[in-house]
DNA sequence: GGTAGACCTGGACGC
DNA sequence: GCGTCCAGGTCTACC
């Protein structure tokens, strides 16, 4: 018998503004359906896959931004393609909560609006994530240095090729152990990640292992230590609010495949927003949006200026000025279809 | 510390 | 259908 449960959500959350709020919702295993304003996706629960869909309110496509509001702070309706014990139940629970963000309550987003007042009205401010750091980070990393088609297939062909396949017949996220155990000529040839092959199972075996990479001398001689070998507990390091940006950034970098784009981005994904993992997508944002000139070198400079008032929610004030733009030239995100407009967004095809 | 070139894949384009 | 070019961030070697 399928499980049916509700998680409560802080009273400002929309399902659908707070989902579709950053391209991971985009991504395999994640699966928005617009229809039904619903979000499907496959979960590793640890000794199995399971499916679950989310809705808040009418299982309905929203028919505009008001009737949008109006399921605000609905608890979130989860039902399961199988049963769940407590335990399970939990975890699920707290992978859904990590994803959605319902640690971040009106309190921390009322003081973000206070500091970038053009959101408060949409209410904009939560970014959606993965339900684990190291689903971010793989993320992360296949995103770099490809076109977003790319990243799509990447991710979808490894929760086919390497991921749990749950009841329901869809696939969930590798977890770090299954991908640590596959062989990186496999990841390669069936998954297309290219070169990233032996970054992405080092990257697995560290956080299998939860162990942070080997301590170069130079950051040891500064006082950053994180935790390696036989100490664990690199995860809840990283995680810990004890922990300052600084040595997060530094760890970060220490990963393979991880420079300094990722390791910025991987730092909101860990919510911590006053650092701006700038791209090509910043170039051209800098350009066509905020009208800036020079060379790229001075945009990127005129861009952390643009940014500076907004503190320590540098990342949400640029973050959603494009998704702003996005959404200006494909419609609210809530619309998008993975397989249609989901696939568009690439610098070339969104330059004006 | 700064810079050049290699790393891969998928898509666009020309023939 | 084939070949060529391009986009994309990280890593390594070199100055």
């Amino acid at each position: 018998m399928a499980a049916k449960f509700s998680i409560p959500v802080p009273r400002d959350f929309i399902l659908a503004r707070d989902v579709c709020s950053y391209g991971y919702f985009l991504l395999a295993p994640s699966h928005w359906d617009p229809s039904t304003a619903s979000y499907l996706t496959t979960l590793d629960t640890g000794g199995r896959a399971v499916t679950v869909r989310i809705t808040q309110g009418e299982a309905t496509a929203p028919t505009g931004v008001r009737e949008l509001a109006r399921r605000r702070g609905i608890p979130l309706a989860v039902k399961a393609d199988v049963a769940l014990g407590k335990a399970e139940q939990a975890v699920v629970a707290g992978l859904l909560g990590r994803m959605f963000r319902v640690d971040e309550d009106h309190t921390v987003l009322s003081g973000y609006h206070k500091v970038d007042p053009r959101w408060k009205k949409s209410g904009r401010g939560r970014l959606m994530r993965s339900g684990t750091l190291f689903e971010d980070v793989i993320k992360t990393v296949t995103s770099c240095n490809v076109t977003w088609p790319s990243t799509i297939i990447m991710n979808r062909r490894m929760c086919e090729i390497v991921g749990r396949k749950s009841a329901s017949g869809l696939f969930a996220f590798p977890t770090a152990a299954r991908l640590a155990r596959t062989r990186p000529q496999k990841l390669r040839a069936r998954c297309s990640v290219g070169y990233r092959d032996q970054r992405i199972i080092k990257l697995a075996k560290m956080f299998a292992k939860d162990v942070g990479p080997a301590l170069p001398r130079k950051l040891a001689a500064k006082g950053i230590a994180w935790p390696t070998g036989k100490q664990g507990g690199f995860t809840a390091w990283l995680e810990s609010p004890q922990t300052t940006d600084e040595h997060v950034f530094a760890a970060l970098m220490e990963l393979p495949g991880v420079g300094p784009y990722a390791a910025a981005n991987i730092m909101q994904l860990l919510g911590r927003y006053a650092r701006l993992p700038l791209d090509t997508e910043s170039i051209r944002h800098a350009k066509s949006i905020l009208k800036f000139t020079g060379t790229d070198r001075e945009l990127m400079k005129k861009l952390h200026a643009h940014y500076e008032p907004f503190g320590e929610h540098r990342f949400r004030s640029y973050w959603f000025e494009l998704w702003e733009f996005y959404e200006a030239k494909r419609g609210p995100a809530w619309t998008w279809e993975r397989e249609t407009t989901g696939k568009t967004f690439t610098a070339a095809l969104l330059a004006d």
